[in-house]
DNA sequence: CTATGGCACGGATT
DNA sequence: AATCCGTGCCATAG
């Protein structure tokens, strides 16, 4: 066997190969699982409680990015800081003395929505805070507003009530935006809030909502014209935009089988696998990639294991060498796994920081062939990479990862935005022309596919919107 | 005659 | 090798 040149992790074996392959494309949740089994049929593997930074090496205290790191790294700006993250359990209803929580189906698809939502926030909570989120997820009631009042929260786990109010906040922000408010109006702004952040929203919205909820509600247009000192049209206008971007019922997007099938709104249950963050606020911030991993600590060869072999007696010998060897590959496996993650994410994120930060707009076409030669690695290495995995951006949503390498999504979300500004249906060759003048060149045809994508209706049927009454 | 959806083909992507 | 996607051609609806 020959090694042609050394590499930080050198392929041993055909076994190292195929395992680094299927553990590449599987999702936290799988790999945890994977994990878990390993960990309590091979006596080699040892988790430590100790966790060290995998860029630095430094032990770390808390979760989150290691601060010698990032800040080390945020001098470069061009890239982002990346970093693998270990991650504490998030299932919120086992503690940890029950492992196998009959973990044969325990996959993270099928979640119910506390779950859901316990995953996308639990990383930027305290352990104490996780356990009153947890509370206030199942204290919802159908439609995901909460049922029982913050005060007595607050009281229940003795703490103050600003405290439940900074946890529902977070809870409110994560998906389905909204969930966990007190009432509609809350929700409703959420929801207003968050939107913002990616599109434009009409300037009367924000302020109808707050102070004219139970007009809308009874639909009495003309009485809030005349509270708000506008005129009627401008009312329904906005009205229009609340009931068709705003949920006020935030769990029924999802769960209750309500208006547009589920197409429309493609929300992945997941936790994610990949959490993009920025630090501050700031659009300049460097953008700070965790790899989730999914246990806490250090996988690593027990020593005592190691040495206790030297001395086993022979039939047990053959036995536990054969474990070491296991324990070692895994351990390998999972190093080259997260390796391989990381470099794709590091090229990945700076390439399509756009879209990152700014929205759909900006996604750039990028192929996964192109990454391939990019990283040099085979093309399978990315799919596999990429395929099923989630990851989660600055503004809480959790996409595909596959969603990084849709080859329309821009020049569909461009279209989108020329058809709710239209004065007038245009139609789908028109529709070409001005897609071309914003260089898109695409056919006719291929407008109208996008339409259908988006489920945008076709022109003479696209006039209803805003009818003088 | 114009606008759109269906079917199918070829090239790119996985 | 299998699949996806953009596109051209044609039928149909208005």
């Amino acid at each position: 066997m020959f090694q042609s040149h050394r590499q930080v992790i050198k392929p041993l074996t055909t076994a190292h190969l195929a395992q680094t392959m299927t553990l590449l494309s599987l999702t936290v949740g799988e790999l945890r699982q994977e994990i878990d089994k390993e960990l309590s049929q091979n006596p080699a593997l040892e988790l430590i409680e100790e966790r060290h930074c995998p860029m630095c090496g430094r032990p770390l205290q808390s979760s989150g990015p290691c601060p010698v790191c990032s800040t080390a790294r945020s001098e470069n700006e061009e890239e982002p800081v990346v970093f693998i993250s270990p991650r504490e359990d998030f299932r919120y209803h086992s503690d940890s003395g029950e492992s196998e929580y009959d973990s044969g189906e325990m996959t993270s698809a099928g979640d119910d929505l506390p779950t859901f939502v316990l995953r996308q926030i639990s990383p930027e909570l305290e352990k104490d805070d996780r356990k009153i989120a947890a509370y206030i997820l199942l204290s919802l009631d159908e439609d995901g507003l909460l049922a029982v009042s913050i005060a007595s929260i607050a009281q229940y786990f003795h703490v103050p009530v600003s405290r439940v109010l900074e946890i529902q906040k977070a809870i409110t922000h994560a998906e389905p935006v909204g969930v966990g408010s007190v009432s509609v109006k809350d929700a409703l702004l959420v929801q207003l809030e968050v939107l913002s952040e990616t599109q434009k929203v009409p300037a009367l919205a924000y302020e109808m909502i707050a102070t004219q909820m139970d007009l809308i509600s009874r639909k009495h247009f003309s009485e809030i014209a005349r509270n708000l000192g506008v005129s009627q049209r401008v009312v329904e206008e906005t009205v229009h935009f609340i009931t068709e971007n705003l949920n006020p019922y935030p769990a029924r997007s999802h769960w209750g089988n309500h208006r547009q099938p589920e197409e429309a709104n493609n929300l992945v249950y997941h936790e994610p696998d990949i959490i993009i963050t920025q630090l501050n606020d700031k659009t300049d911030s460097p953008l700070v990639v965790e790899i989730v991993l999914p246990i806490s600590g250090t996988l690593r060869i027990n020593p005592l294991f190691k040495s206790a072999v030297q001395q086993a007696s022979e039939e047990k010998k053959d036995e536990w060498k054969n474990d070491l060897e296991r324990a070692s590959l895994f351990v390998k496996c999972l190093q080259q796994r997260n390796h391989t993650v990381l470099r794709l994410m590091k090229r990945l994120v700076t390439l399509q920081k756009d879209y990152i930060l700014f929205g759909e707009k900006f996604l750039r076409p990028l192929t996964r062939a192109f990454f391939a030669t990019e990283l040099d690695v085979h093309e399978s290495t990315i799919s596999r990479a990429v395929s099923g995995k989630t990851v989660q951006l600055p503004n809480r949503r959790i996409v595909p990862l596959e969603k990084f390498f849709d080859r329309s999504l821009n020049i569909r979300t461009v279209l989108r935005d020329i058809i709710s500004e239209e004065q007038h249906p245009l139609s789908d060759s028109e529709l070409v022309s001005i897609l071309e003048t914003q260089g898109f060149n695409v056919a006719r045809r291929t407008v109208a596919k996008y339409r259908a994508m988006e489920n945008i209706l076709p022109a003479h049927l696209r006039q209803g919107l805003s009818k003088a009454a």
